[in-house]
Parts: structure tokens; sequence; C-alpha cells
DNA sequence: ACCTGAACACCGTTCAAGT
DNA sequence: ACCTGAACACCGTTCAAGT
């Protein structure tokens, strides 16, 4: 990549972070080649969808709870293990305003960049609750699905509401109780 | 009212209803002028806002939601009249894309022509829940607006997501388990 | 009293023209 | 190779001019 390229690339990534920062997933691109003092064919050159920048934002994040999961998995209880990458994975997902949002439109849009990561740690947080329900802690009619839905459904009503964004860990504590057998 | 102004009020709302089934609440205002054959002034002089055309479109359902509650109240066993309401109202949020996202932009802005109504509707699920905590069916640590916010968010992630949207019913039954008191 | 549609300030996306 | 910025097709909202 030429020099000057892979300066605008490193521009365009700060100024997003910021904006993004500002104004959620939904930010003006426009505003963000602005900021960034580039044209906007610069902005489409680097990034040729929204998804592929908010992946260069955010997806090392993705990878790390994913390989977050593996660690507690190894380190502690099944119940505990779920229940701790389920508080990082919803304190990730308030990051940024509408990220929960994106995470979710990537559930059907597999041609989003964001969609491979988002899997991955999807798939991560699966095997926690299959190991947390082999154990006999969770109910068995729930999947990976249930519980993704279920956490970014809560997580993103939050950031649309402020003054449900203030409950959100009790919202999260009782749809955990939902996902817990009865027997124990 | 003049007759053609009530005409043209008509027109708008019938085509109103139409396009927001296609396009969900946050249908091109544009649209439904051009489709109405109405200037755009026309559409603002007689809903001047978004949320005063669903108010229009929407707000007699919430009114007959709630007073469905009180119909339920007086017919129904607290923990049979709470989970039916539960099972309407998540009913209702379906009937159009965007719905419980509007909804719940609804609960941060009072000055939304849709507040009223859907406060109402809120209060009266409300004392349904009141009713089933006496009882010692629900758990005595939520209120309405964990409720709300609970139902609102599976209804609205269920909007964005069609995979989601099959498992609607599983996931509020999910959230439903999650309320219920563990000692009965 | 009410209606029309152009005007304005914003988008996202594309692409011809430049270096 | 890469960048620029105008062009295009859309918005929501307002308002002068018409009837």
């Amino acid at each position: 990549m030429r020099a000057d390229a892979q300066r605008n690339r490193a521009r365009i990534l700060d100024v997003a972070r910021t904006v993004v920062e500002e104004q959620g997933t939904q930010a003006s691109l426009r505003d963000i080649a602005r900021r960034a003092e580039v044209g906007m064919g610069t902005l489409y050159r680097h990034f040729a969808t929204r998804e592929e920048l908010l992946e260069a934002l955010l997806g090392s994040r993705f990878d790390r709870l994913a390989a977050r999961a593996g660690t507690l998995e190894a380190t502690r209880p099944p119940a505990e293990a779920l229940e701790e990458w389920l508080r990082e994975f919803a304190a990730g997902a308030a990051t940024y305003r509408g990220l929960a949002a994106s995470m979710i439109a990537t559930l059907e849009d597999d041609a989003s960049s964001l969609h491979a990561s988002c899997m991955a740690m999807r798939e991560a947080g699966a095997r926690l609750l299959a190991r947390a329900q082999e154990a006999g802690h969770i109910r068995p009619d729930v999947d990976g699905t249930d519980l993704f839905a279920l956490f970014s459904a809560v997580a993103s009503i939050a950031d649309v509401a402020p003054s449900i964004a203030a409950r959100r860990d009790h919202l999260f504590a009782l749809v955990m109780e939902g996902l817990v057998s009865r027997s124990r």
C-alpha cells in the first residue's frame, strides 16, 4: 500500500472511532470523511461498506471475547464461566451506541464484514452455554441463538432508551433467571 | 374542517396504513404524500410529526389493549390474566415492523404523540403485573418498566431479524420464566 | 382555510477527472 | 495507485405563492 494511502486509512480509522463514539454505529460516513479531511471516494476505497469500517474498528474486540470464552472454560466452573462471559459480552455491546443492533443485523446478513467475527464470538459463547447445560445449570431448551438474541435485545434497547440503560444489569439478571434450570 | 381537508386526511391515513405495512414505522413520509397524491405541506398540516401519524394509525389499538387489561383482571386469575395480556401485547407489537422500537422511543419522549396512549397501555399492564405479584406468582423485584422493556426488546429484535422472528414465542416464554417467582 | 411544490440542508453511493 | 469532489437519487422539513 502506498504511503499516502496508509496514512489516509489510519486517519479515517482514528476519526471514525471518535465519530462512532459520538453518534453510534449509524454515524454519518460523510461526516467521518469530512473530519478526516479525505474525499468520499477515499473513504469508500478503504472501506467499501459501513460494516467493513466497523469490522476494522471492532473485529479485534470480538476476537478477544471469543478467546476469553476459552480461558473461562478452562479456569471456571460451568455456570460461573457462562455468567462472567455474558457480563463481558454485555459490557462489550455497550461500547458504542447501536453496536448491539449492528451485531443483530449481522445474523441475517452473511455478506456483512462483521459476520465472521461476530459468528465466531457467538459460537464461543454457545460452547459455554452447552457446558453449563451439561452441568444441569441451564435449561436444555435454550440454544446459542436464543442466548445471543436475548442479551443483544436488552443491550440494543438500552442503547435507545437511557432510562432503561440505568437498569441494564437488572434486566440482564432477569433474563438470566429465565435460562436457569428449575430443578437443580 | 373543510370537506377537501377531510378527504385529504382520510386519504393520507389510508395510504399511510399501506405504506407502513410495507416499510414499517420508519416509512418514507415523502412516499406516503406521493402515493396519497398530496403535497408534502398537506401531510405536515394534518400530521405535524411522524408520531402524530402513527398515533392516528395505532392509538385505538393501544386504548383497546389497555381496556383489555381491565377485562382480564375481572375475569381471570392473576397469573393467567398477565400471561394472556402479554401474549396480546406481543401480538400487537408485531402489527408493523418497527412498532416496538417506536413504542420504546416513546418512553423517553413525552412530547411524542404516542406517549399518552402508550403510557396508559403500559400502566394497564403494570396493574396486571402488580396483581400477579400480590398473588406470589411473579418476583417482587420487577416493575412495569422492566416488563415493558423486556417484551418490547424481544419484539423489536424480531422485527429486525426474521431468523429470530421464528422463535419469538420461545423467547417470550424464556423471558416470562425469568419473571416467575422461584418459591410458589 | 387549505393546498402545492420548490427550496434547503442533509444523507449514501458512484464515477469522471486529476495526480 | 490513489485521491478528489461533483453528480445523482434519495430523505425530512419549511415556506412563499397560489386558490
